[in-house]
DNA sequence: GTCTATATTAGGATAGAC
DNA sequence: GTCTATCCTAATATAGAC
C-alpha cells in the first residue's frame, strides 16, 4: 500500500503521500518523522530539508487538498448559476457535498484518508492550522450561504450559517466513517436530507414545537 | 480557571476533571501527564497510581461521562415512550440531542469541553477507545433508531441509519464549537433540521432528485 | 540533494523513602 | 497515599560528510 508512489515522483511529493495516509490513520502526533520518511523512501532528514519542519509539513498537505477540494466546489456552483441564477436547492448543496467524496473514489481511497484528516483538524482546535483553515473555508461557506439564501428565498441568514454547519459536521463525520461502502448513495441521502431540512425551518420560523416537547418531556 | 476544584475532591476526581480539560484543549498526546498532575495539584505519580497508565485514565474519562450522557438520553425516551408508544418524531430527537446540551450548561462550561473531547475521540479511530465507544454507543443508537422508526412509518431502516450518523455528525460538530452562545436554539434548530430532513426523505424514496441534478451540472 | 551521526529535549513509567 | 529521583525510550532537529 504504501508502495503506491511512483518511482518518478519527487522525493517531496511522495513525501506528503506518505504523511498523509500515516497522519489520517494515527494522527499527527503519533506519527513520527521516521515512519514518514520511511514510507516515502526518502532519508529522515528530507522533511526538514523541504518543508522546514513537522508543523510546516502539515500545513503543506492541506494547503494542497483543500485549495482543490474548495476550487472544485466553487467551480460547480459557478456552473450551476451560469445555468440559472436561481439555482435549485438540491443542486447547490450538491455542489458542496460531491466534490468531498469525488475524492473518495480514487483508485486506492486517498480521499477517504483526507476526510478523516480533515476530522483530525477539526478536532485540533486553536492551532495555526486551525485558524488557515477556518479562513479558506470562510471564503466558500459565504458564497454558499449565498447561493442557499437565493434558492430559499425568506429563509433566515443567522439560521441558514448553523444549518450551514449542521451539514458540514453530517458530511465530515459521515465520510470519515471507514466501512463507507456505497458513498455516492449516502451523499444522495446527505443532499435529500439537507434539503429538506432546509425547506422544513421555512414552515416554522420560530423553533417553537421542539420547545413545546422539551417542556413536555422532562 | 483551573482552581475551580474544591480542596475536598479526592485527588483521583481532581486528576480526571483536570485531565478532561486539557485533553480537550490540546489533545491526547500532546497533553503530559506532567501538565495534567501540575493542575491537579497532584504528584506526578498519582496518574500512574490512581489509573495504571495514560490510557486507562483517558478511558475512565470517556466512561464517567459518556455513561451519564448516554443514560440522560435512554431516560428521556423511555420517559417518552411511557406516554406514548408511538412518539412524536421532534420529542425523540430532542431525547437524543438535549442531553448533549445540558452538559454545556452548566456553570464553567465543562460539558463543552467534553464535546471537543468526544470530536478527538472520533478522529482517533482504530484505538481500543474507538471500540469501546462505538460498544457504549451501539446500544443507544439501536434505540433511537427504533424509536425514530415508530414515529416515522415507513422509513427504510438502512437509509435511517446514515441519517441518524448525519444527525450525530451535525450534532458532535456544532457543539464542539467555541463561540457558541445561544445553544438552547441550535438545540431546537437541529430538533427541527432533523425532522424535516427525515420526513423529507419519506417522500423521495429513491435519491433520484440528486442524481438529476449530479448530471446535470457535470 | 541525500546521507550518517548526534545533540537536545522530553515523555511515560517506576523504585523506594516517607 | 504521596513524594523525589531516576531509568529508559524516543522524538525533533541539525551538523557536516559525501
Amino acid at each position: 500500500m504504501n508502495r503506491a508512489f511512483q518511482l518518478s515522483v519527487s522525493t517531496r511529493d511522495r513525501i506528503l503521500d506518505a504523511a498523509e495516509g500515516l497522519f489520517a490513520d494515527q494522527g499527527f502526533h503519533l506519527t513520527t518523522l521516521r515512519q514518514i520518511t520511511q514510507a516515502a523512501e526518502a532519508n529522515l532528514a528530507a522533511v526538514n530539508y523541504y518543508f522546514g519542519s513537522k508543523q510546516e509539513l502539515i500545513r503543506a498537505i492541506f494547503r494542497r487538498r483543500l485549495d482543490a477540494l474548495n476550487a472544485a466546489r466553487l467551480e460547480r456552483l459557478d456552473a450551476i448559476e451560469e445555468d440559472d441564477s436561481r439555482a435549485d436547492l438540491e443542486a447547490v448543496l450538491d455542489a458542496f457535498v460531491e466534490p468531498a467524496l469525488e475524492f473518495t473514489r480514487g483508485g486506492d481511497a486517498e480521499g477517504q484518508r483526507f476526510m478523516q484528516l480533515l476530522l483530525r483538524a477539526f478536532a485540533d482546535r486553536d492551532t495555526a492550522l486551525h485558524e488557515a483553515m477556518r479562513q479558506e473555508y470562510a471564503h466558500v461557506m459565504r458564497r454558499f450561504a449565498d447561493a442557499v439564501s437565493a434558492a430559499l428565498p425568506g429563509a433566515d441568514r443567522t439560521r441558514l450559517r448553523h444549518q450551514l454547519d449542521f451539514i458540514v459536521g453530517a458530511l465530515t463525520l459521515t465520510m470519515a466513517e471507514s466501512a463507507l461502502k456505497d458513498t455516492r448513495i449516502i451523499a444522495a441521502e446527505l443532499v435529500q436530507f439537507a434539503a429538506a431540512g432546509l425547506r422544513g425551518s421555512l414552515d416554522h420560523r420560530i423553533p417553537e414545537s421542539a420547545r413545546r416537547t422539551l417542556e413536555a418531556t422532562s
